[in-house]
DNA sequence: AATCACCTCAACCGCGGATGA
DNA sequence: GTCATCCGCGGTTGAGGTGAT
């Protein structure tokens, strides 16, 4: 399950590593470390761009990897690190001895992406966000019917947020309401800019506005879920529910 | 047995941050 | 302050594997 090798225009191997590469690359670095990622494959003499050896090394060839399927209780952590701070990989693997961020993003892409997806994207809404609550419609302005918008009017002065997306007013998100009070939203019915609380003493988490750049997207549509949680929350910090 | 569709995962790509000249 | 380079990260790709028909 690799690449078909093949040199590139600048005489560059790209593609499936072979055992002879391997051995060179670790040899290499057994030796005399990576001290310098665009220099090794000329000292090693290996036929490839830094970047390649790097990830090689990282994902494949480094000492301690663990092979085999990934255990109950590793799969647990994943969950449990995702859900706390999303597909930042590198972190996740870090807090598993042997795994890669690679290996993990990949775990995650193939069996636990699904099990998320069946979770989150179609999960009732919780009680107290039922959009027949009274409280809830100062909030939920625009309810029409079965779909709902939520607006937030800014506090005025225009911001930047670390992405150079300038807040300016508003944080707008579009739900569908089925019946049973599970709720559906549409990816290209957001509008965000950030999602400043008007009056509250704190935003949303600028990264979760972030992830609203993404579009038509498995993740994007969770991130959504989560940013319309978070939001929840804020409403219930400021007693507006 | 042959074909097809879907899945897996190693490897690639592009981007952004850090650093140094 | 600007530019070049390196590094690391997250998203995507695609060849081979596997199960269904």
């Amino acid at each position: 399950m690799t690449r078909t090798p093949y040199f590139d225009k600048n005489g560059k191997k790209k593609g499936a590593w072979s055992k002879e590469e391997d051995n060179k690359l670790i040899a290499y670095i057994e030796r005399y470390g990576h001290w310098n990622w665009s220099e090794i494959p000329k000292f090693a003499g290996i036929s490839r761009c830094g970047k390649s050896c790097r990830l090689r090394w990282v994902n494949y060839l480094r000492p301690n990897m663990k092979r085999g399927n990934i255990t109950k209780e590793e799969e647990d952590l994943i969950v449990k690190l995702h859900g706390e701070i999303g597909n930042k990989w590198s972190a996740i693997a870090a807090k598993l001895p042997g795994r890669s961020d690679n290996e993990i993003k990949n775990y995650w892409n193939t069996n636990l992406r699904k099990l998320a997806k069946q979770d989150q994207l179609h999960h009732t809404m919780p009680e107290s966000c039922n959009p027949a609550r009274t409280k809830q419609n100062l909030i939920l302005e625009n309810a029409v019917k079965d779909e709902i918008v939520l607006t937030s009017s800014s506090t005025g002065s225009s911001s930047e947020n670390s992405l150079g997306h300038t807040s300016s007013s508003s944080f707008m998100q579009t739900f569908d309401i089925d019946k049973d009070g599970s709720f559906w939203t549409d990816p290209f019915l957001v509008e965000i800019d950030s999602p400043p609380m008007n009056g509250c003493s704190s935003s949303l988490d600028l990264a979760q506005a972030s992830s609203c750049d993404m579009l038509m997207d498995d993740e994007f549509v969770w991130s959504t879920m989560n940013l319309y949680d978070g939001y929840h929350k804020q409403l219930q910090k400021c007693d507006m529910l």
